[in-house]
Parts: structure tokens; C-alpha cells; sequence
DNA sequence: AACATATGTTAGTGTTTCTAACTTTGACAA
DNA sequence: TTGTCAAAGTTAGAAACACTAACATATGTT
């Protein structure tokens, strides 16, 4: 992995260690992460990433901005295959939430749960402010409204709280320690369904 | 914090170290712990730990089991003052949830958020189980029967995740970030209401 | 070609987790 | 009452870590 180079200067070692970092996370878990495994895997001095990043934490918020895009563009593909404003548009980006959180659930947790600081930041605002923006406009077209009003909001922030829970609830494997076996794929059509329901 | 003891021991050093470790763990978050910060409120040596506990992550899955336990007691006492099998007895429950993830986020994240190791940790399992079991039997009540079917379980896993979620989104201030404006109660209520119905 | 700047390195500080070896204390048997 | 032992503390130190300061090298501009 340590990708042992010839030139003092390493090309692009910014990507290369948001991108270390990303594996790391994924493979130890965000809380396992440290510099010293980001810079032996970018095959750098401990004190190389200090040119980019202002501290560990910031290395993670790199890590952390661009899941969120990735994730803006796995909802964008998700719900082109379906007619806007129906139920399966909506559904399938539930299953896109879904998809994401399990794929790289170390990602999924850094972006999600470990909020702290990126409340101030906007980097990370304006990104959450984009994604949950798909559902709300998906959301407005299901009740037959070009924009998003409050019963719009009322009713778009049960799906969020619905698969926002069931994806931790499936990378902390509790079906699997409390022996619950679900269809997660009928789960969330059923729940979207009746969440969206009355 | 510290209290400088004047006894070579400490009477209850692993009761001691609990308490403080749970204490750190809501002002700094679970990842930010240590346990020297720990030793430090407590008054005792770096290595004193080591006698009751195995290490770091131990000390952590002190506080979740005792935390697991807390939960348990909140929502017996939540239950208790409805009739059972009732919307109302199942929304209170819900609510405390929230309220046990408001009120110690930080116990909250150890015990349902880094479940790594819990999975494998029968301490843990069978407290998970014991407060689910909780809403199970509510909910089989419910639906009018006396033991935990199939479908009881289908109905029942909805509203867990819904809580979960709704948890999680709560103590990450994400409906402060993103400026949304929503009733908690009211949302508990309508979601367990929508989710139960059909 | 000269220089300023960006981006790397080495060497170090202070903190951390955890271990090894030692010390104190309380409990219990003789 | 006293001797002994185990439990539960201590100090000292190893290894890993985050981060900084001072120095080195490459790169782009003039």
C-alpha cells in the first residue's frame, strides 16, 4: 500500500492522503483513524500532511465533504430512473440513503455521526442542505407542489428520521446480535408508504 | 473534581472510575476519552485502572452496560403510567428514547452507536434485547396478542428505527444546522401513529 | 540564472495507552 | 495478636501518537 516514491515531491499527496485516510476509516473505523497510518500509507513523513490539513480532525472533514458529494451523486443516479414525485422516485432514494451507509459505513459515520463541528461549518452545511434538498423537492412533487412549503418539510423529515435509523441500526448489525430478520427492502418501501400515507 | 484522598485505597476505585469515565464521555464525546482524564477526576494513578479493567475500550462498555440498564428503568417507567398495548403506552416509549439520547448523547452514541464490539458482547446483547423486548410486548398488545409473533416484529422494528433516527438527527443538531423547525412530540407521535397504522 | 514559495524532511516535545516491578493495606488463619 | 497473602494501589518506562520548529529541496516566475 505504501506506495514508495522517487521524487521528493509527492504530485497531488492532498488527494492522496484524503484518500488514505477514506480506506483507513473504512477498514478501522473513524475513531481508529490516525496521521501516522494516513502517512505511512501515502509513503510520507508524519509531518507531511501538516502542509494540507490543519489537524487530524481536518483530514476527516475532507474525508467527510467529499461523501457527501459522492453521496449527492449516488441520490442524482438513483432517482432518475423513476418518475418524479412518485412513490418509487422517493423510495429509491431511501434505498440510495441505504446504499451508502452500508457500502462505506465508515464514511456514513463520519458524516453522520459524529456531527460536533460540522454544525459551523458550512462546507459541510451547504452539502447536507443539497442532499436532503433532492428529498424535499421529491417530496413536493409526491404532494403536487412545485415548491417547498412547510407541510412539504412536515412531511419529508419522517423519511429522513426513518432511514437515518435503519442504516445505523444495519452498520451496528443490531438485527443481526438481536437475531431480527428484516427485508430491508420492504421495509423501506412499507415505511416510506406509510410514512408518506394519510 | 479530583478528590485528593488521603486512603491508600479508594473503597470503590472501579465504581469511581465508571462515573468518571461516564462523565467525560458526555462533556467531551466517547472518542475524545481517555483515560487519564479519567484517572485524573478520579485521583488515582495512570495505571490504577488496569486493576478492573481490561482497557480503554472496557471502561467505555462499563458505562454502555450501566448505561443499557438506566435505559431500561426509563422506559419501564415511561410505560407505567399508560394502559398497555395502547398508542399512547408505545409513544411513550418512543419518547423516551429521545429523551435518553437528549438528555446523555454521549452514553446514548457509546451504547447505539459504535457497536463494533457489543455484537459479540452476550453483556450487551442480552441488555439490548431485554429493552427491546419492551416494545415488542407493547406492541403485541397492540395487535391483541399475548406472545411475539412474526408480525409483531415486522410492526414493531418500524418504530425503532424511527426513534433511532429521529435520536441520532437530534443530538447531531441537524435540524438546527439545516434551520428545520419541527415538533418533536408531535412528529414521535404522528410517525408511531402512521407507522402502526395500515 | 536567481529567487521566493510551496512542499517535503528530520528531530524533537508532550501526551497517550498499557506493562512491569514494586508497595501498601486489609483480611484471615494460626 | 500476629504473620502471610492477595488485592489494589504506586512509580517508571516503552511504544505510539499528534503536532511543531527548523531545515531541505524542488518549482515556477522574472
Amino acid at each position: 500500500m505504501a506506495a514508495k516514491r522517487t521524487n521528493y515531491h509527492h504530485g497531488d499527496l492532498r488527494a492522496g492522503l484524503v484518500e488514505a485516510t477514506r480506506q483507513l476509516v473504512e477498514e478501522n473505523g473513524p475513531d481508529r483513524f490516525s496521521v501516522s497510518d494516513a502517512c505511512r500509507a501515502a509513503g510520507v513523513s508524519t509531518a507531511a500532511p501538516y502542509r494540507h490539513f490543519e489537524d487530524r480532525d481536518d483530514m476527516l472533514l475532507a474525508v467527510c465533504e467529499e461523501g457527501m458529494d459522492r453521496f449527492h451523486d449516488l441520490m442524482m443516479e438513483a432517482q432518475s430512473g423513476y418518475e418524479r414525485g412518485t412513490l418509487e422516485a422517493i423510495t429509491a432514494l431511501g434505498r440510495s440513503y441505504i446504499q451508502f451507509a452500508t457500502s462505506e459505513p465508515g464514511v456514513f459515520r463520519l458524516c453522520f455521526g459524529i456531527a460536533r463541528e460540522h454544525k459551523d461549518n458550512t462546507e459541510m452545511v451547504d452539502r447536507g442542505m443539497r442532499n436532503y434538498g433532492i428529498v424535499l423537492s421529491q417530496v413536493a412533487a409526491y404532494f403536487g407542489k412545485d415548491e417547498v412549503d412547510e407541510e412539504v418539510l412536515e412531511r419529508a423529515f419522517p423519511l429522513w428520521t426513518m432511514v437515518h435509523g435503519l442504516s445505523f441500526l444495519l452498520i451496528d448489525e443490531k438485527m443481526q446480535s438481536l437475531n431480527l430478520d428484516h427485508d430491508v427492502d420492504a421495509l423501506l418501501r412499507d415505511n416510506t408508504r406509510r410514512l408518506l400515507a394519510d
